[in-house]
DNA sequence: CAACATATATGAATATTATTCATTGTTAAT
DNA sequence: ATTAACAATGAATAATATTCATATATGTTG
């Protein structure tokens, strides 16, 4: 019989057009979902996707079975934001700390969402750096944090979002263009261009060119666009996630390239203390962050569980 | 996490006001549900129903769920057709026979909404009187018997309906009204008015009357309200089903007697070859029958599995 | 074209969880 | 007060979803 899982794994299945990728993202076995598959089909007497060489396609049969789970799955969570309202759970407050810079690119428009969906919660950025964010949890000052830290702690939960290459941005024409990887010796001629953090907060910094002993040269930036400026007219060269210059890179304006052998990769947690991990809005707001970030950004990864 | 067997569970839940109602009608037990229930409401961290006195009431939670199941549940359905459609199986017949004569009252409607529901499927009544009505499915000449007969037959299949109570009907003010409850013996002064259907198709006759020796007379009318009209103007007494008389009763223009300490009562299936049960439109026309009888009828109650 | 990497399918083993069974706790009716 | 009807609960069981190990199929690469 159908069930909703189903129609979730329907729906991942059509979002990345690959059984082992929609396992990955539902945090389930390939082979669970192969078997969720053939269960289906046998239930309705028909395929429901059909292998087209490596990847699968669905069939017409599949494409409205897609359909049917986007509108439930949408009315469900329409639903629990009412049945929150009902009970007088739909009020507060989540002052967010965001520890990745460019983030703020995905966030934009989730907080958009967030605040019309949940108009009694106050939507907030805590603004500033800080050394220890997690500290600011338990300080109260914040509600969440976007980051990578995922070390254990009493009190305080991770929640997973996902992780995603960073890549070293260079002028079209730039010599290191030539190279198809780059590595930490790479970084020691140009001027590195960065946010206005501290050094330890840059991930290339932290394991790619302190690791190997190389010096560099550094100026920052606030913004993303302002960066990619410097580096468009060969003031230097950066290091950013993918996703943050599909753009750029679609109009030539800058060219990526990976960063050792197996890219630079970075994790993005999302860290609540654990009163506030079974708030339904917190709940829905990392429902909506998964849901619209693996939809609209290239190249990120599900994380595993962990908490 | 929210299922569609919760939804389903909610619902039943919905039209029946009862644990143990719904739990009968899902074919599961008392305890299955109250666990169910438990879960959600764990899950939401908030209560689903309110026990008022003897039986329970939904809360505001509840009902805002009852109505996401309602959605959800009426969405599927038409997905379902969608995929018939798609994958052709959504064409053929369903020539019925029907047994009992009062069940055209309750299958006209549902008749009405399969043919807008499956335009390409041939609906017919077949009628006149057949002695082994199941035979006919063998033949060919029908696709559906809606009766009484459950003895499992290889190549034939038979899916429970439900069983409802078939009460005596009398002429307001008729002495036998003072009594609570009928036995055979009160039947044998008045004129027994029935359907034009042979003695043993009758279940007062051969359930009451035949085994307890006593004699009757007997004149026919074919519709329902025929019968009624004739019990009204006092030239006889009948027994129909509960569902059957309830608007009859409700203004007065008969009245209703148990007949034997226990009641009458007669059990309903859904026969067919089994190359018919798999079909889509098949299952759908079960499902509407099932749904509709449940909401609409009074005093039927679920039957035990059978095939 | 072989060898390999990648992706899906499958059967058996395992883990999970829904359901039943047996029982207790409530409430209403007589 | 006693009983009947209904719901809740914990433990046992049954059902089934998932994983594991492996096979099969399809591109890719040297």
């Amino acid at each position: 019989m159908l069930e909703l899982r189903h129609l979730r794994t329907l729906n991942a299945l059509h979002e990345t057009g690959s059984v082992s990728l929609a396992a990955e993202r539902l945090h389930l076995t390939q082979s669970a979902l192969s078997h969720q598959i053939r269960v289906l089909q046998d239930y309705y007497q028909l395929s429901i996707i059909q292998r087209s060489g490596h990847s699968v396609q669905l069939t017409d049969a599949g494409k409205r079975l897609v359909l049917l789970a986007e509108k439930i799955l949408e009315d469900i969570r329409v639903a629990e934001r009412d049945l929150a309202r009902i009970t007088q759970q739909a009020a507060g407050s989540l002052r967010i700390v965001l520890e990745c810079h460019t983030c703020f690119d995905w966030l934009m428009p989730i907080m958009d969402t967030f605040r019309s969906d949940w108009p009694a919660v106050e939507l907030d950025l805590v603004s500033g750096f800080h050394s220890d964010p997690v500290s600011l949890l338990k300080k109260g000052v914040a509600d969440v944090v976007i980051g990578s830290e995922s070390q254990p702690q009493s009190g305080i939960v991770h929640f997973p979002l996902f992780c995603f290459e960073i890549l070293a941005v260079l002028a079209p024409g730039h010599v290191l263009g030539k190279k198809r990887v780059l590595d930490a010796m790479d970084f020691s001629q140009d001027m590195l261009i960065t946010y206005p953090v501290p050094e330890t907060r840059i991930d290339l910094i932290r394991q790619v060119l302190m690791p190997a002993g190389v010096t560099w040269q550094r100026r920052t930036a606030e913004l993303t666009v302002a960066i990619l400026q410097l580096v468009a007219s060969r003031r230097g060269i950066a290091a950013l996630p993918g996703w943050g210059i599909r753009n750029y890179l679609d109009y030539n304006y800058v060219i990526a390239r990976r960063i050792g052998a197996n890219g630079l990769w970075s994790d993005l947690y999302l860290s609540v203390r654990e009163d506030t991990a079974s708030l339904r809005y917190l709940q829905d707001f990392l429902q909506t962050i998964n849901r619209v970030c693996f939809a609209t950004l290239d190249g990120i990864k599900p994380l595993k569980e962990m908490r």
